[in-house]
DNA sequence: GCTTATAATATACAAGTGTATATACACTTG
DNA sequence: CAAGTGTATATACACTTGTATATTATAAGC
């Protein structure tokens, strides 16, 4: 198998055989159509997915082992999005003032954008196969170490103290995510309260772990 | 239909036809038996929990509309196997001194009774049937509620004060069980471990609380 | 244009599913 | 004991599922 190099810069495959009908893409985009509040990703049949795409069932095999497999794409699809979110989360929490609303903010509405991948990873984070909980357990280790690593920039520029940083990360992060989780089915105005009491509890936790530092 | 005392003092119903080969109670812990970390409730079809059950597949409609009506019928039982474990984790947050610990232990404990029941509950939590979601927000309501009453008992009584109580009792509720669901494939020595964590996160938030409490 | 590699499809099968229907069973009541 | 009634089972049907096998379609290389 040869590679070149075509003219709009892409690095494509030059081989024999017939052309993929379909992207491993488009297959993932096939599932995400057919998930929605009563219907997880691991629930689906292959044949469901391969009918919703329009090819033949057997097809689906060119592209993932089985749909567990697909599901674990998923979710590394999921995780992309989410480190962009990240980033921006990063950035605001660092700004002086309003940090942490605008940080939790950032989270909620990626919610909205973002194809439907990070509910899909929120919501399914107890089930389903292992490999697929071992892909959302990196995804929430990422996160929960992204927000230690800017907790303790932020403790060290400031002369603050903060009482296990780390447990504060990982307090963070789950309260988050499970907060998150329930507003995948929320209309904008209960969101935006959820927003508000989110942003109320990471604030208790910051000012405990402070509180808790300065005491002993 | 008539009801009369029999010589045994309970209640027993006296009225024509078969009696029952099974209570739903049986059948409810067969579908139990087939849950392990793999499988859940929701996954499970009506013809094998008949088969585990031992009965023909067509006399489940006695018991139980469908698979999804059992499911939520777990959740009620382990609703209730639940307030047991409320009731005694109020009697140990009131104590004086360690009553966080000692809180956060009798529910990470109650993990391992209770037949898999409270396991199941965490666990799927974020999926299921709407009825199934529903059961188990019930139950979570149930618990932020009597922690809340908890939580102001203890304000009152020692003179202190607290911000947003009602939040407090929200954060810590929705972190224990975030971190409990997570506890279920774990060996002895990392579950403790997770109590510690557990246990000093809700602090923070108290202490966090009682700092804001102080601070306007 | 022939070969070769790859992908997609068609057909088929055994296994499993939910449930409709009919029948057998066990029990109370008259 | 016969009638009535609630329960359990047996059989059957239409449907879905995952996947094995064989075949066809399409592309690149010589």
């Amino acid at each position: 198998m040869r590679l070149t190099r075509k003219k709009n810069n892409d690095l494509e495959q030059e081989k024999p055989g017939r052309k993929p009908a379909i992207s491993e893409q488009e297959l993932m985009e096939a599932a995400v159509r057919l998930v929605d509040s009563k219907r997880s990703v691991s629930s689906l049949s292959l044949r469901e997915i391969a009918r919703e795409a329009g090819i033949a069932p057997n097809s689906f095999y060119r592209h993932f082992r089985d749909v567990d497999e697909l599901a674990v794409a998923l979710i590394d699809r999921a995780g992309r999005g989410l480190r962009g979110t990240i980033r921006e989360a990063r950035k605001r929490l660092a700004s002086d003032r309003g940090g942490v609303r605008s940080s939790v903010q950032v989270f909620m509405e990626a919610l909205d954008d973002d194809q439907k991948y990070l509910k899909i990873l929120l919501r399914e984070i107890s089930i389903g196969s292992d490999a697929f909980r071992n892909a959302v357990d990196r995804e929430l280790n990422y996160f929960e170490e992204e927000l230690n690593d800017e907790l303790l920039r932020i403790v060290e520029a400031s002369g603050q103290k903060i009482h296990k940083p780390r447990l504060v990360a990982k307090a963070i992060t789950r309260l988050v995510f499970t907060l998150g989780a329930s507003a995948a089915n929320m209309n904008l105005q209960q969101r935006s309260d959820l927003t508000e009491e989110t942003v109320a509890m990471v604030q208790m936790i910051i000012i405990g772990a402070n509180a808790m530092a300065k005491r002993k």
